[in-house]
DNA sequence: CTGTTAGCGCATTCAG
DNA sequence: CTGAATGCGCTAACAG
């Protein structure tokens, strides 16, 4: 009663009253091309007995499997966002995807799911550089699978070369401008080290941004990790500085926890404090007050990626194009930063 | 360049000296125990050629992928958990989870997602009912591969016995009980009619819950779907009713649309209004006040799909255990509910 | 156009 | 305990 025996192309070929060659060419529109009588009776019978294609069969036969392997921290928030979109953007390419978490930065998840991928024989991975180890992306490397990485930066060039990277250092360089345009006479950026390089991005953009566009500011950088009082911070905050203080939030996530604490401290936003998320996640939007927030473009950053796997696909001379590539996000004004009245 | 002819075990049988039946046999700890010497020989050989098994000739080969299929609405938020914990369940019985979204409730994409992972030939389907129309479900049985469905609640038995379903009727049912407890003197459900049936279990376990717990209580029903004005609605449901008015919302983000919306009219939390969310997100817990809300037992959850599915992997006599199981929510109260003086 | 044939890489009898 | 042989279902030349 289990797997009743699947039907294959034999049976197909007996059932239409022809080769197993022939219902093979006319099932996947190969080069070759038959009579309107012959494929009328092979889908035929395909139909009726269905037939369905065992694609191990036919990986195995051609060697190549229209498979293209995803493996990313997580699926929550922009993870699952963007999983979504590399798929309809494989889908249009003429490959599937398979989507692999690795839990965190677990290294023997992720081990497993780079093997499991590779024993499949995917024809392509794409990876983001969170999820990835050193070994575990030379090891794909070696084993001559085309990889594009995504938001690895600075990965040194013997392993992984090029990356499709979000602007996240831009970002928070811009958001110090803003802000300082927005008059705020302190500046803070509250990061998030367990999220390691991305958070490490962010910083280093803050600093830029500083450096460049305020460098006369009184300007600090706080950390979430270890359970920061956030209620405590905000206080010390505002005593110690002249209002309105900028802040620069690792996330709308960390963002919401500001404003919340803000608004139980009865703090006014954005007279007295401003903030600036990034993603422009759902809670970015629907809070009180809506937070300003970097939007991703998700759909142009998965469609680069998928490109750029094509691109490798047929293995083209390494022209330029094998640099990293700056995906940049756009800036979305609502009230918790100070609207310019220009404009 | 690309692909350099992957090694096969016909590689490693040579370089250990041995035939391709002794490396197969060694190299998956059959039930055929070999000589430590030989052992040795061939686990140096692959390990030095690098050798990785071929997925593909393996399955081919036994017929039996242990790969298991997960076909889900979307990637963010509980589906994106759910897949999480599946995976890692998955993992602990031995098999791998591929996952893939239906993007929404796109039939061209879910049948698309389907038939690659029956061609795939996986050994099980996890789908959530939402993903899937009745006539893929069906599609999916005819071909003899063993199905569990997630949050699929009242189907038809002919095309699918028995699911697991989160316990939202009772969670929402309850919800109206714990409101009337904190002194609600009037009860409203906020829904998401887009949602199809899991908004249909929640709007029931509501409406049970009043019949049972709040005969005598006003309550209404609205829903956010075509963009409902959410600060109207609270400031004509504050006039029509006397305080304290208790909401269940759909999920935690319609709650916290809601409550930035009674932040903003400053409407007292919870002395003139009272919210419980469902899903016990991020958000719930960070918002200010906290959101009251149902907490999902997403290991629990994840454990009892793999396990079934693995009951029909053996398939047994169709026992008992092919009705419905349903999984409970835990209340996590928050600042939005009125904590009650007792306990 | 259509049929024949030879693998793809591996697991699995069944003899030695 | 090990090896030679067979087949999984399909594709890709190559003949007819």
């Amino acid at each position: 009663m289990n797997k009743p025996k699947q039907v294959t192309i034999v049976e197909v070929a007996a059932a239409a009253g022809v080769s197993i060659a022939t219902v093979s060419n006319v099932l996947n529109r190969g080069g070759i091309r038959s009579s309107k009588e012959t494929i009328r009776k092979v889908e035929l019978a395909a139909e009726q007995l269905g037939y369905r294609r065992n694609t191990m069969a036919a990986g195995l036969s051609r060697s190549k499997t229209y498979e293209i392997g995803l493996i990313l921290p997580g699926l929550t928030n922009y993870y699952g966002q963007l999983a979504e979109h590399l798929q309809i953007e494989a889908h249009n390419a003429g490959y599937h995807l398979s989507v692999f978490s690795s839990g965190g930065f677990d290294p023997d998840i992720e081990r497993r799911n780079l093997e499991v991928l590779l024993q499949r024989r995917v024809d392509g991975l794409i990876c983001h550089g969170l999820a990835m180890g050193f070994e575990s992306t030379r090891s794909i490397v070696n084993s001559g699978t085309p990889l594009v990485l995504i938001n690895g930066w600075n990965w040194p060039e013997d392993i992984a070369l090029g990356a499709v990277n979000l602007g996240f250092a831009e970002a928070c360089k811009q958001s110090t401008k803003l802000l300082v345009e927005r008059d705020c006479r302190a500046l803070c950026y509250v990061g998030s080290k367990g999220s390691k390089v991305i958070d490490e991005q962010r910083r280093m953009g803050f600093n830029a941004g500083i450096q460049q566009y305020a460098s006369d500011v009184i300007h600090e950088i706080v950390d979430t990790t270890k359970d920061l009082d956030i209620e405590a911070f905000l206080t010390s905050l505002l005593q110690r500085h002249v209002a309105p203080v900028g802040i620069v939030a690792f996330d709308d996530h960390v963002a919401l926890r500001i404003l919340s604490a803000a608004n139980k401290l009865r703090i006014e936003i954005p007279n007295q404090l401003q903030i600036i998320g990034i993603n422009n996640d759902y809670i970015a939007k629907n809070s009180y007050p809506g937070i300003s927030s970097w939007d991703i473009p998700y759909s142009y950053q998965a469609q680069t990626a998928i490109n750029k796997l094509l691109h490798k696909f047929g293995n083209k001379a390494e022209s330029g194009e094998e640099r990293e590539i700056e995906v940049p996000l756009t800036f979305i004004e609502r009230e918790s930063t100070k609207l310019l009245k220009t404009e």
